[in-house]
DNA sequence: AAGGTCGACTTGTCTAGAGGAGCTACTGAG
DNA sequence: CTCAGTAGCTCCTCTAGACAAGTCGACCTT
């Protein structure tokens, strides 16, 4: 592990350079996920700064998503979690049915069986950002299914979604079973057509409040993946805020033929 | 605009409540996009800490995006930069024959024409990854397609798109004016199956070099976008890195009937 | 052998201060 | 009036030090 030296006279200040030299240590795979960063007082020695330089090195680092700081332990080269999935079984299942090779090897490959850790289900008012987005009146009730994901015993996803309560009363999607094809093809049982609706997919920075709902150290970034699908009409039939706990993670869509 | 005053007391550490503070101004609508934070000056003198103490309250709200700062003028709340698009004009433009209104309705509401700032076309050997991505060998050759756009003036996406140079070259895939529909009608005239193919859509923080390529202030975090588009056999035909400079987009797809 | 204590090492938080550099508005000279 | 200079504001970077708190292994006691 070799590490430079500071070149006082250039325009990039210290602490930037530093973190440079330490990103190019993962980038070149001289430190790999699970390793050990120098510590900071070995990195105060190395370069002959004063502590806050180091610190603030590191903190770019851990902004980027490539360390995590453990509190009395050191810091960590963060083990980066890809998870593949599918946006919906009904895709898979049609394809197997229309018996599409390529992409059933493709779902076979890339598919993703997380185990489920949670799964609450609850009829009742939603917040009012909820029904605007489905698109219901102050008074219609909501039916929300909360779920986590783990993989590999690592949380790595909570979901939640909600559907209008008129929809889905009576029905399995009320229930934590909700039988073979998923909530999408009980709607579809119930006369509601899938065959070609719109997806809205939208990234952002996580929010405080979704930080604690997947238990996540401070300062490891994050990205949340909100989707709403809507029906034929367009009318929407499902919003679901789905939150990542990966700085990378790939989502697969099928996009089936008309 | 009200601040309170710190509980010493308290398990949350003063820069952690003095951030509280800060988020709840945001989040309440005390402040709106475009307003500027109390200087560290004043902050300081509220709350009675040191500089580094109100520095690191700042820099929380930096990192989840909501706060800009700005060197000799101020820090300012961001303004939520919200991109809305179709995943390929040939959804579009199929729903509009077909008579889908509301389609149609959905696309005029969301659709989003940007100013394409740049556009740079070249032909060549490409990285390994690239060719990796598009599955080719190592003597092939790529067609790369650079864009960058901006909205309001702004500069708020990049994306360059790699074809492999066997299945482009010749056609108009290769200049600037692709003609109507886009790449993808060019390729449906020269005889793909574009009917159903499938898209990997992925999200990450960015890397240094990514953040150079937007001119980003450092610090400010913002959410890569990876698509990757395949035709009906399985053969990757275009690969797409799209970079998004803001701290929430919204990317719409269209699924279209079977 | 089992359990507890302690010390070394780690990162987390905070203080008090310094000079630098970018931006803006005012002020005074022409 | 125009324009250059400047003062004062802003955030940026860095120093030197302090105590707190979590982790872990060595060592001592039972």
């Amino acid at each position: 592990m070799q590490l430079g030296a500071i070149d006082r006279a250039s325009d990039r200040p210290p602490y930037r350079q530093i973190a440079d030299q330490l990103r190019d240590l993962i980038d070149s795979g001289a430190l790999v996920a699970g390793d050990k960063l120098p510590s900071e007082a070995v990195l105060i020695e190395h370069y002959g700064v004063a502590r806050m330089t180091v610190r603030q090195a590191v903190q770019e680092l851990r902004n980027e998503g490539r360390v995590v700081a453990e509190h009395g332990k050191g810091t960590y080269v963060r083990q980066p979690v890809q998870v593949r999935r599918l946006a919906s079984e009904r895709f898979a299942r049609r394809h197997r049915e229309a018996g599409l090779a390529a992409f059933s090897v493709e779902a076979q490959k890339t598919g993703f069986t997380p185990n489920v850790d949670q799964l609450e289900i609850a009829t009742g008012p939603a917040a009012p950002e909820i029904r605007d987005r489905l698109r219901l009146g102050d008074d219609e009730e909501v039916v929300s299914r909360s779920r986590r994901y783990l993989a590999d015993g690592q949380p790595v996803e909570t979901a939640v979604s909600y559907l209008p309560a008129s929809v889905a009363a009576g029905s399995r999607i009320v229930e934590a079973d909700t039988g073979p094809g998923g909530i999408y093809a009980r709607l579809e049982d119930m006369g509601f057509e899938l065959d070609h609706f719109t997806e809205e997919v939208s990234a952002r920075m996580p929010t405080a409040e979704e930080r604690r709902r997947l238990q996540l150290t401070d300062g490891v970034p994050v990205v949340v993946l909100v989707r709403t699908a809507y029906d034929t009409t367009g009318r929407p039939l499902e919003v679901c805020d789905t939150l990542k706990a990966a700085p990378a993670y790939v989502l697969e869509y099928e996009v089936p033929a008309r």
